[in-house]
DNA sequence: TTGTAGGCGTTATCAC
DNA sequence: GTGATAACGCCTACAA
């Protein structure tokens, strides 16, 4: 790799002169701005980012921290805040966490090392010493408290919204899947959906998970149809839970959503695709990566942030495995 | 951030002491040492990457570039990579190419300028001269060229198998899905399972596609049945194309696998948890992830390498979308 | 308008 | 055994 001392010999002026037309700062003669930046190409010289990183202090690294890529939810996040981070010239460093605690802290650490400017990310110790000491800014994503800045869509409200057009399309006796109880946007969207329950005066179960992991997912959907042979209903805990329930319901041969409804939690890009089709709540995970990273961007830049806590709306996606509503509701 | 400085001056040594006792090298008194390490300790020192990384002119990092994370095959990959890389200390600056060259060698070109010591990439110009002219290591993950270091899956194989186990299960006339022609493996699969249909004297269309993405596989699964309405058996070009074909063979009362059978390609998570599930070919992606980074590591540290190509194998996964064959065949 | 020189935090080569 | 010190490649006062 050609350095900027090259550069600096083959077009005949000192690397101050270099830095200056490579950075743009401060006054130098056309002409030699010329000679330089034929000597740049010629050598086809770019400058080493991590001499530039150690002088300023300060890189064009972002870290980002996700429980784990191969979960069908998180790419969408990953995708939307590396889109939004690249249009920025930011590089992503990219962890899985397993949502271990030490394995998160080792990352940050690291993170840290290497000088990133911000970290995005997924956990479920944000009040760790960890994030409290950093001195860059850091945005928490999907799982979130709220005294810092985060992205996160609105849990309660979505189980509500599920548990509202559930019963509101006949379901009585209701299962709802509560999901891990460390997850805290699992807990909202069920705390939401049980009180939509309640409110609505109707009788429900609660089955108990403990991973959003897919082999587990089948153990449950079983565990579901064969304590509560009676569900007319079920609000599972995101769609992978779903995907297995519905799974589940058709192998011993339930009708959906004829005698069963089935309503999911975040709208992975293959829920439209099963059959029938998922119904379910979505996030929007790519325009909360987004968002995010773009949250992180005027933070780093110290621009002005109207909200350090963007909340993103839940919605409704019906599809095939709830019935239809009357026209008079 | 504590320096190596601070720690030498709360320890009363010279750094090139503090050096010694945090790499372990050189000699050192056990009494000199105890003192640095508790100075270490007491100012939660830990060594900037960055000034190692330029003084030694190399790094912990890998450069990963993958075509879509939010392509369900590719988190698996990624997963597999960061698990072994992890283990090793190296951390994972990530992105996405959108199988776009020049986005591809912006990555490249930033990877460098970070000091990356080795890059994985899944692309389809394995031989752009970024790739040639660069002196790192690199390691093609899945689109792959044999006269650099790879780690692939037998595509071909891959769809002999297909086509070999649809036959024998008694489709007649089957739709072969043909991927993208820029992409390799999709290539290598529709060449083997049709080269298995000819050779069994089968008749056979095909469907182009011309990408792997969700919502063209609706749109090409409804082709493939208003244009070949007597279709029998259907190979498609990935999981998500084979679930969309599912989807809509289902939507217009196909029996599935009475008379029509469906065979995918990767067994990503989700294709079990379909109704019926998914019979496909499976690649084993996080372990290709894993065997990518094993052997990149091995060139980085220039260890003996027995094979610069890896070829994984693949394997027929029998569920629901393909008939029971007769015991005697 | 341009060049010199010091420093970012580490490591390694020498002396001592 | 330990300590100066010169790199690594770049940027920015400051001087010229």
């Amino acid at each position: 790799m050609a350095t900027i001392k090259d550069v600096a010999v083959l077009a005949g002026v000192s690397v101050a002169t270099v830095s200056r037309v490579i950075n743009e700062r401060g006054y130098v003669h056309a002409d030699t701005r010329k000679k330089v930046e034929e000597a740049v190409k010629q050598l086809n010289f770019s400058p080493n980012e991590v001499a530039r990183s150690l002088y300023k202090r300060k890189s064009k690294l972002i870290g980002l921290l996700l429980p784990d890529i191969a979960n069908p939810y998180f790419p969408q996040l990953a995708r939307g805040v590396e889109d939004r981070m690249q249009e920025q010239d930011f590089r992503l460093i990219f962890g899985n966490s397993d949502e271990d605690e030490e394995k998160e802290q080792d990352y940050i650490q690291t993170f840290i090392q290497n000088n990133v400017v911000g970290v995005i990310s997924s956990t479920n110790y944000p009040h760790s010493p960890i994030y409290e000491n950093l001195k860059i800014p850091v945005v928490f994503l999907d799982r979130t408290p709220l005294d810092s800045p985060s992205v996160y869509a609105d849990g309660r409200e979505g189980g509500r919204l599920a548990a509202r057009e559930i019963i509101r399309r006949g379901s009585q006796r209701i299962a709802v899947m509560q999901g891990p109880v460390h997850i805290r946007p699992a807990q909202d969207r069920f705390e939401g959906a049980v009180e939509m329950i309640r409110q609505a005066g109707l009788d429900y179960h609660v089955v108990q998970t403990t991973s959003f992991s897919f082999n587990e997912a089948a153990l449950w959907a079983e565990e579901l149809f064969s304590k509560h042979s009676e569900t007319d209903g079920v609000i599972a805990s995101n769609d992978i839970a779903a995907t297995a329930v519905l799974h589940e319901a058709l192998r011993i041969g339930r009708k959906v959503p004829e005698e069963l409804q089935i309503i999911g939690f975040d709208d992975i890009p293959l829920s439209s695709l099963l059959s029938p089709a998922l119904s379910t709540i979505r996030q929007p995970a790519y325009e909360m990566g987004r968002e995010a990273a773009g949250l992180l961007i005027k933070l780093i830049e110290q621009a002005p942030i109207d909200q350090k806590n963007i909340q993103m709306p839940v919605e409704f996606i019906e599809r095939g495995t709830t019935r239809k509503v009357n026209a008079n509701g």
